[in-house]
DNA sequence: AGTATTTCGTGATTAATTTCACAATAAACT
DNA sequence: AGTTTATTGTGAAATTAATCACGAAATACT
């Protein structure tokens, strides 16, 4: 069975992949992969198995032929476009992330209560909130970013899944309450820090 | 035994008592919190067991004297503040970011690489990274952001431990490699919103 | 060719986490 | 006051995840 956290092993490996490529290796056992993403060799080669990822006795894994098979099973080739609700702080900052790209994630829309921000942004087209579903039905985006207030994010969130939102990403400081099947990411930006600060002092 | 999934879920917990009691609630049952912060209700009875907070057969918690406990576990007296390393996008919107403060978590100083970023930003001073050492030492930082690019990421890393950093939060997509006694929390943006794509599209 | 060595793949084991189940007990009700 | 009811607190059970250990197989070496 393959859950959250394999998913997200399998897409760190990737970026090793990718950086160990640049440096010019082919090959990789599963005990450099392993260090590179901070996991144990033996995970490492069980993720790879639940994937059907077979690798060589003694010659370990071919990286070319390695990162294509990822990306097939994580770059779709039909729609990785998501939407940005709240052009705040946050928002701007992930409108503008590189790294999105970079993984073929593309934000296709924003959104914003504001009219001030509703202009279009480093290539992002800041929108009413009116307009979300009509670009999320017109779109077929199934996966969303909530970047808004505490208040309002259960707000957004329910009218996000009631147009067809699957998928959600969220910036805002409360567990959202969805009904069965839809997925929420929920990154409390405060507790990682506090947690790592309480951790520390003492 | 006390881990980082039980600190980070009694600060879900802080997040959510503190949002009851605006809401007019004085006490709360384990069951009701649960719903709010999205686990089960004998895991916040057993969180709270670990830290030896005790509730009311029949009554519940008095949430009051609960968000009490929680800060004198939580906001220490001391030292609560942290540094940020690289002023880019990510760095920008976390240093204007609300919920620290709210946290208590205070930014004490940001550096950047760039002489163009070296102005004070919303009320945070930026620094070249000359300056680190000093600033580190004369305030007696432990805990450290990295939201520097990938490549620079485990040099500024290792810097910051040589000074005396404890704690790292790191929103570099790399896995950062830190001797023994160091913390350090990953939040790899693109592999959040990746695995959320991936999930939801199948 | 034969042997030694290395690394994968995975079943078995151990550890960690979560859920279950229920006694204890405080409040509410009669 | 006695009975009922609701909720805590926590061992026990179940589940989930991580680690260990080792056979199988490919390569390198003699």
């Amino acid at each position: 069975m393959i859950v959250k956290s394999n998913i997200k092993r399998l897409l760190q490996y990737r970026f090793c992949l990718n950086r160990l490529k640049e440096l010019g290796f082919e090959k990789v056992f599963s005990y450099t992969l392993s260090e590179e993403a901070g996991v144990s060799p033996e995970q490492v080669r069980k993720d790879f198995s639940h994937f059907g990822i077979k690798g060589n006795k003694k010659a370990g894994y071919d990286i070319d032929s390695l990162i294509d098979t990822l990306d097939d099973i994580f770059i779709s080739h039909e729609n990785q476009n998501v939407i940005l609700v709240g052009m705040g702080n946050i928002g701007k900052a992930l409108s503008q992330y590189r790294g999105f790209k970079q993984s073929n994630m593309n934000i296709l829309a924003a959104f914003d209560i504001d009219p001030s921000k509703q202009v279009k942004s480093f290539g992002i087209p800041v929108y009413p909130l009116e307009m979300m579903p009509e670009i999320i039905q017109k779109n077929k985006v199934e996966v969303a970013i909530i970047a808004v207030p505490t208040l309002s994010a259960q707000y957004i969130c329910d009218n996000l899944i009631a147009q067809g939102i699957k998928g959600i990403m969220n910036f805002a400081p409360v567990i959202l309450k969805v009904p069965k099947g839809i997925l929420v990411n929920n990154i409390n930006l405060s507790n990682e820090l506090q947690s790592i600060v309480h951790c520390v002092s003492k």
